[in-house]
RNA sequence: GGGAGCAUAGCUCAGCUGGGAGAGCGCUUGCCUUACAAGCAAGAUGUCACAGGUUCGAGCCCUGUUGUUCCCACCA
């Protein structure tokens, strides 16, 4: 089946559309005067999905370019976050599939391990059920249950965004293939000694709980207090140290009060014992030079359970590990007669005790960060606790390489500091979670020895002793750690599949700065740990999207703007539109009923210029006669500056600066195709008989097929519902060429004849307004000028441009005979106009006028003059700009001898009269 | 404590390797002109935060200051 029975096919799926409300005479309807973004976004998708068109083969005959999209959440909601990543995605997919790049958008879910698992705990609390109560297995059950459910929901809702994914690899970090290399990769790393299990101090929180890392701890500024409390030394009544903390609660599992050992006023005491206040345990005053003299009363209690830098200085001097807290924050056995308390509780009844007890000097408020945890915003604690950890320094220094190499680039370039910051500070990453949702850890304990065998497949056996009383480890991974993998485990990694080997490493990958550290981070050292190569080559960043007064967009505000709810009234692509338009890279930005109406304008403007040559097109147009020689310079104009704007579009995605890409093709289309190329084109449309006539579809239809390409990334369905009704032999749009570009100026004399009529056009346009000279009453223009293309174009345009400026009469003569003194002057750069309307003018006024026109050119004369009089501009400055000021000089002064002339003959004729 | 961003029209924001300040919205005026009133035409509005410096030339580069937002670190 060729390309033409496939489009007449397709016409007649349109137009169906309009057939119950036009009132068409021919096979070309009538269209909506409004463009109806709905069904038309719906059929296309359709047809691209059954066409095929998003699908991705290794073509050896093709250069790959691939992005991997950043997996949402199966529990997620598309917002706006989403729809701003997909959104820029798509724009790049399509342009590389457009310029003939076998491209490849693989799309997928994550497991979103702790996210998804706080939503079914909160589910299940609803029924009353705990996850105790239903147990590992009926647990996961109902959480695979709910992937089911829910995890299709956010990919409809992609699809919804136009996204061109291949969604025959939609892949998910549970499904086997990922679970794979994840198990791959926990074992190599562990066989190189870069996975290790060890008891440190981790983040706790409470209400999930498990154990978190510290990237997912979130830190709050918050009203706390400091309580000073002395601790007695033993034997000696009334001598005792006096230490300050922000958690009282935690001396339950203090082992020692620790001092600089370069503070005299302690020294005295170092070595002595003390006993711990309602506790009555003997704790040692230990040196240390962690703690500063300065600061609060400058000693420590140290409890190296709950604290990282306790833990540290417990290890040092060996001191005990006392946990005070059960995994639900409440004190445990430890803790005597607080033990079952809520840590909060233990706080109020420790402080009134220690005050009872004259153990308490005094309470200051104090400001102090608190970690939060990110997913439920609960008060992490700080734990003792044995997890599995990554060490991560041989992993960072490659990583930290590939960027300051430019092996991969961060765009806008300024993330990558945000990127060598984290990474050159690194700390051991902790990977366990006491999670059940999640790719659970392969290692296996031996009952019988302790030993851990850590493998790929479920081993029967313990490696070391051969008992068959093993179990394997609890906890799950760090939902991270398999995202870590994306890039290579969607390609088919462990196996050596053609995918990996095409595809790898992607192209870009696209994402928010506020995921540097959860994510990108750890695929590029992950990518070169296991591929020897970075995962991908550009990293490029986007801000976060706010509402309309700059909020940050958040469930407990309300003030989410639902990107759903924008495609039902707007439609995708102004959603698209105003997306993209108007930001600089990586910038946050607002999104407000205000844009996205300016944007839905947009796509209606283009509907309608749309609409418009539509209505022009006849049955049977035969455009195989028309060439180039029977332009006009409207014409040449036109496809002059198409070329050039492709280009800068090209060039603009090319460097990823979609806003600037976008801003150009918005600009031809409003402003010069639309305000001024189809206003031109009208005249000769309207003539049947007109020769000119088919050559003016012939460049509409062409210029129309161009600027849909260029503007098909952005806004793909607007552009492929009027490129399927555009004369242009190609199924679709997304599967067409994208638009070559001539170098330099098509035409650059016609440009320039074009540009200064525009001018003139405009200054008669000005000056009808400024006098109150209605259209109704048509002047008459006399055209001074000696610029023969100028001529040219004003003879063979006539008609356009005396209705274009509204004038009854264009006379056009090379000098000022038979031109009244006191018509009005509009001197423009090559041609002056004057129009005779002495009865309308007041005298005063004009003279008025034409000083102020003399004293705006003076002034630029001078200034230019000034410019080139100076020898360091014309020593040093590029010959071209030097160029452009003399040209300026020589316009501007040519400009002011007319004004001055014509204010000499206006004088004179206000004497006469 | 360390790092980054932002400060340009009434509002929201663009602004290329430095070479006469732009858009959208809003505002004023005139238009339902057979593509579009979700539109057309014309217009007004700027000490480009401040102070220095580099340069023939700075909104743009450098230094400092102020205000503001964010990230990282975490002195108990």
């Amino acid at each position: 089946m060729g390309y033409k029975s496939e489009n007449a096919q397709h016409f007649q799926v349109v137009f169906c559309l309009f057939e119950t409300k036009g009132m068409a005479t021919n096979m070309r309807k009538e269209l909506e005067k409004q463009y109806e973004p709905g069904q038309v976004e719906e059929k296309h998708y359709q047809r691209w999905m059954d066409k095929g068109y998003f699908h991705a083969e290794p073509d050896p005959n093709k250069e790959p370019f691939c992005i991997v999209i950043p997996p949402p959440n199966i529990t997620g909601q598309l917002h706006m976050g989403h729809a701003l990543d997909n959104t820029m995605q798509d724009i790049l997919v399509r342009y590389k599939r457009m310029r003939g790049f076998c491209t490849l958008w693989l799309p997928g879910t994550d497991h979103a391990s702790i996210a998804t698992e706080v939503k079914i705990v909160e589910k299940m609390a609803e029924e009353g059920l705990t996850k105790k109560d239903l147990g590992r297995e009926a647990f996961l059950e109902r959480a695979w249950a709910w992937k089911d459910q829910y995890g299709g929901k956010i990919v409809e809702q992609l699809k919804r965004l136009g996204s061109s994914c291949d969604w025959e690899r939609e892949r998910f970090t549970m499904d086997e293939g990922c679970s794979r290399a994840v198990r791959e990769v926990f074992v190599r790393l562990h066989e190189k000694g870069l996975i290790y299990r060890g008891e440190r101090i981790i983040n706790w929180c409470p209400c999930c709980g498990t154990s978190i890392s510290d990237a997912e701890v979130e830190y709050e500024e918050k009203d706390g207090h400091f309580w000073h409390i002395r601790y007695p030394v033993k034997d000696q009544p009334g001598e005792y140290i006096e230490i300050a903390t922000t958690r009282p609660e935690t001396m339950l599992g203090d082992t020692a009060v620790a001092v600089h050992p370069d503070d005299e006023r302690y020294a005295a005491l170092v070595g002595k014992t003390l006993i711990l206040p309602l506790v009555n345990r003997e704790i040692p005053v230990i040196t240390d030079t962690y703690v500063e003299k300065d600061f609060g009363t400058g000693a420590v209690k140290i409890t190296p359970a709950h604290d990282p830098n306790d833990f540290e200085v417990g290890l040092r001097h060996d001191l005990p590990i006392i946990n005070m807290m059960t995994e639900d924050a409440k004190v445990n056995d430890v803790g005597g007669v607080y033990a079952g308390m809520d840590r909060y509780e233990a706080r109020k009844k420790i402080v009134a005790d220690l005050e009872a007890g004259c153990f308490l000097v005094k309470v200051k408020p104090h400001k102090h960060n608190v970690g939060t945890c990110y997913r439920c915003n609960t008060v992490i604690e700080p734990r003792a606790s044995r997890q599995w950890f990554v060490r991560m320094q041989p992993l960072a220094d490659p990583a930290i390489a590939a960027v300051r190499n430019g092996t991969v680039s961060f765009v806008p370039e300024r993330f990558s500091k945000t990127y060598y910051n984290w990474m050159e500070n690194i700390q051991d990453w902790c990977i366990s979670r006491q999670l059940w949702w999640g790719h659970r850890i392969p290692a296996w304990h031996c009952d019988a020895c302790g030993h851990i065998t850590v493998t790929r497949n479920n081993p029967e056996t313990c490696e070391k002793c051969g008992s068959i009383n093993i179990h394997q480890d609890e906890d799950v991974l760090d939902t991270w750690f398999s995202s870590a993998l994306w890039p290579f485990s969607t390609l088919g990694w462990p196996d050596k599949t053609p995918d990996l080997d095409y595809f790898y490493p992607t192209s870009v990958l696209v994402t928010g700065y506020d995921i540097i550290f959860f994510w990108v981070a750890r695929m590029i050292f992950s990518g070169i740990e296991q591929m020897g190569q970075e995962p991908f080559k550009h990293v490029l960043m986007h801000g976060l999207i706010r509402d309309a007064q700059g909020r940050k967009m958040s469930k407990s505000l309300g003030n989410g703007i639902d990107p759903l709810e924008v495609i039902e009234k707007y439609g995708t692509d102004a959603l698209r539109y105003a997306i993209t338009i108007g930001t600089a890279p990586g910038n946050d930005m607002r999104m407000s009923d205000e844009k996205l109406e300016a944007s839905r304008n947009f796509a209606n403007k283009i509907w309608n210029a749309f609409r418009f040559v539509n209505m022009n097109f006849d049955e049977d147009m035969d455009f195989s006669g028309v060439n180039a020689t029977q332009y006009t310079v409207a014409d040449r104009w036109i496809l002059s500056r198409l070329n050039t704007v492709s280009r800068e579009v090209t060039e603009n995605l090319e460097k990823f600066d979609l806003a600037m890409g976008l801003q150009h093709i918005y600009e031809f289309i409003w402003e010069e195709f639309c305000d001024w190329y189809i206003e031109m084109v009208k005249p000769r449309l309207y003539d049947k008989e007109s020769q000119g006539r088919i050559v003016a579809l012939k460049i509409l239809n062409d210029v129309l097929v161009v600027a849909m390409k260029l503007l098909h990334p952005f806004m793909p369905f607007i552009t492929e519902e009027i490129y399927s009704n555009l004369e242009t032999g190609d199924e679709s749009i997304m599967i067409s060429d994208w638009p070559t570009v001539a170098d330099g100026v098509l035409y650059p004399d016609d440009e320039q004849v074009f540009q200064t009529a525009m001018e003139i056009i405009r200054s008669i346009r000005n000056i009808r307004s400024e006098m109150n000279i209605p259209l109704g009453r048509k002047a008459k223009a006399i055209l001074v000028t000696k610029n023969m293309a100028l001529v040219g174009a004003f003879q063979t345009e006539e008609g356009n441009f005396k209705r274009l400026a509204a004038l009854s009469e264009i006379q056009i003569q090379s000098d000022l005979s038979g031109v009244d003194d006191t018509a009005i002057a509009l001197v423009v750069d090559g041609a002056e106009i004057y129009l005779p309307l002495a009865d309308l003018i007041d005298l005063d006024k004009e003279v008025e006028r034409l000083e102020k026109e003399r004293a705006n050119l003076l002034n630029e004369v001078d200034r230019v003059q000034k410019k080139l009089k100076n020898e360091g501009f014309t020593s040093k400055a590029p010959a071209a700009v030097i160029d452009s000021e003399r040209d300026k000089e020589l316009s501007y002064k040519e400009m002011l001898v007319k004004i001055e002339e014509r204010l000499q003959g206006f004088q004179k004729a206000m004497k006469d009269l």
